[in-house]
DNA sequence: GATGAATGAGTCTTCATTCAT
DNA sequence: TATGAATGAAGACTCATTCAT
């Protein structure tokens, strides 16, 4: 009889991938180097996902879907824009700092070799983007499409490089740090973007 | 005959290998691939890099090289520190414009599982954040060591945070769209450290 | 609720088994398309047969019965060797055509690498070899040893020529094929073996 | 240095292939037992032949060159077309006997499961079928074209009864039995044909 | 300097089978 | 009787590298 604090081999493929691929990179782990760690058979990545870039579309899939329903949430919230915006980078950070693997995985990967799951990380990686535009416009008036095509990205780029130079800093991320982070990047994002309406340049 | 024009056999492997590498990632990218492309025989690689790591890790010395001495040059310069970034980020961006697979696959690769070449990148691209901060501190109070660790990245990250995205977003990126990114990039940039020194915060 | 014309589970696997196997050839098949296809268990095929080789046992059983008991039927017939051989081409024929999956794998296949299966094959196919030689030497003095050896087989080939070209000439096997296809083989062997007691030769 | 008699590893593969393929059927036998027989790395399949099918098309199109050559050659004689099919029969059986293993693969396999290798099968045993009906219809009338379809097969698989059989029966396959082979052979068929034009039916 | 045949380790995947339910 | 999750072995193939020429 197994224990309720089990988890179940599908689940366990996907975590351990998850942080293998984290720390080595997609290409460089093995599916077996996956499934050992994972204490299953090596034949059960394919079982359950239907081979190596199953495993890395169904992180994705999980990554998407919880940011998603983060982005949603706030959308929906009855609070201004900025509030919005601060409310988005905290729930986020949240968010990666128990997600940490599969976040990582799903924002560095780029399997360019492999045209199905890189299509599909586009797609859901644009309906995101799309979502947190939306939020910008409710307050900022962000005419130059170009521009939109520069701080939408911009922002979510700056949420994430955290995980872009934790990989190489080796910073400790602790609570604190990802709450501290949150509240830098909100007023550097903040004040940022609100000087886009202010007529003076700096420097 | 060789023409003046010719291109040696050894920087062909570097640049169709920089190619090759920031289309489809450097682990999914075989030497044979990159020498066929480069029109040597496949060992040269062997015999002018000592490997496939050997290629990557002078491709990055060579991105490393060049933005490093963009930064030396720009520290160095007479003008304030707002100016400074402002020229910092345009000369980066030129840079980029001018050896956009280098910076593609410098900025993007992590090769973890080559720990010699990812110790090898993480030393040149500390090196890199180092000079970039004391720019910062010039003008800044930036006095909280975790901030540091956070806006010299973000800064970074920021800069190539174009790479990043147009990989996924396939925008057209031509020198217009450099110019215009590289002014958006300083504005939010500017106007969000500036932001830091401000009693109010936003929101 | 089980009609009557439901067919068990282990008949269906036969079946699908047989018409797989004719189509792809046994070893190209895997287990699970076969009970995928006859809408049972995967593990059934282990649970009725023992094995995927069981399977082709089963099938090679069930082709030799059939045509073992055509060949001891005609050869139980009280008319001229002739006849009998023109009434085994036809029966043989009808048989072959409501059983083409069953014969095709039957006659095809030849699974070396599974010496259980081989010589069980072998076998079976001399028993029958040996019944039609029987029938042939009631009336045609087959005197030398190796030309039976040459004759009886030539005999079995020609019955099955049609499967075997079939699969490649991709020819319309109707009921009117079949008839026309076991005359002409009929006349082309009785006209053949008949020459051999003749004097002069042909050519 | 390399002695006169020493075999290149590309011809090892193909040679230890076909006799492998012969013995035991194509998808039976692994890459890794090939290359270990030929006494040559496993990854020289793909090497040189692109893989474990480009292997065997190689094989086919070794047998289908050497079969064409021998069909060409004898229609171009200047003698009867009786005559013309003995010569084919005595010359065929020669081949065979010279290249057994790549004539029996070349024959039996059906790679139904690599569509690619069985195309090509297919359009290189119809170009053969066809030279050889030709040369049927240069003396013997064969109107019918379904005949047509029976009669050119039949004769084909009379000739590679031989090999069939020989997988069951392990006949002795020395000179002298290809030789009354092909006699026994040319026999049954000439006069078989022959009886096509008689009106009188036997039995 | 340059070639390309040859290597061997390593990759992902598929398969028939089993066993607890 | 029937299920389906799980296994372990074996499969073909790719790759970076080397070495004799």
């Amino acid at each position: 009889m197994k224990g309720r604090l089990e988890v179940s081999p599908r689940e366990r493929i996907l975590q351990n991938g998850a942080e293998l691929f984290a720390q080595k990179g997609f290409s460089a782990v093995g599916v077996r180097e996956v499934t050992d760690k994972a204490g299953v058979n090596v034949s059960m990545t394919s079982y359950y996902y239907g081979g190596k870039s199953g495993l890395l579309k169904a992180i994705l899939t999980d990554f998407f879907k919880k940011s998603g329903d983060i982005i949603k949430e706030v959308s929906g919230l009855n609070i201004s824009a900025d509030k919005k915006i601060r409310e988005l980078v905290k729930k986020l950070m949240e968010m990666m700092m128990a997600n940490q693997n599969i976040c990582r995985v799903s924002i560095f990967e780029m399997p360019f070799d492999i045209p199905e799951v890189s299509e599909f990380k586009e797609q859901l990686f644009k309906e995101n983007i799309k979502m947190i535009l939306d939020i910008f416009k409710e307050k900022y008036n962000i005419r130059d499409e170009s521009v939109q095509l520069i701080v939408g990205p911009a922002f979510y780029n700056l949420l994430f490089s955290h995980c872009f130079f934790s990989n190489i800093l080796h910073q400790d991320t602790d609570s604190k740090y990802y709450k501290k982070f949150a509240d830098t990047i909100s007023d550097l994002f903040l004040n940022g973007i609100a000087g886009f309406n202010n007529k003076k340049k700096i420097a």
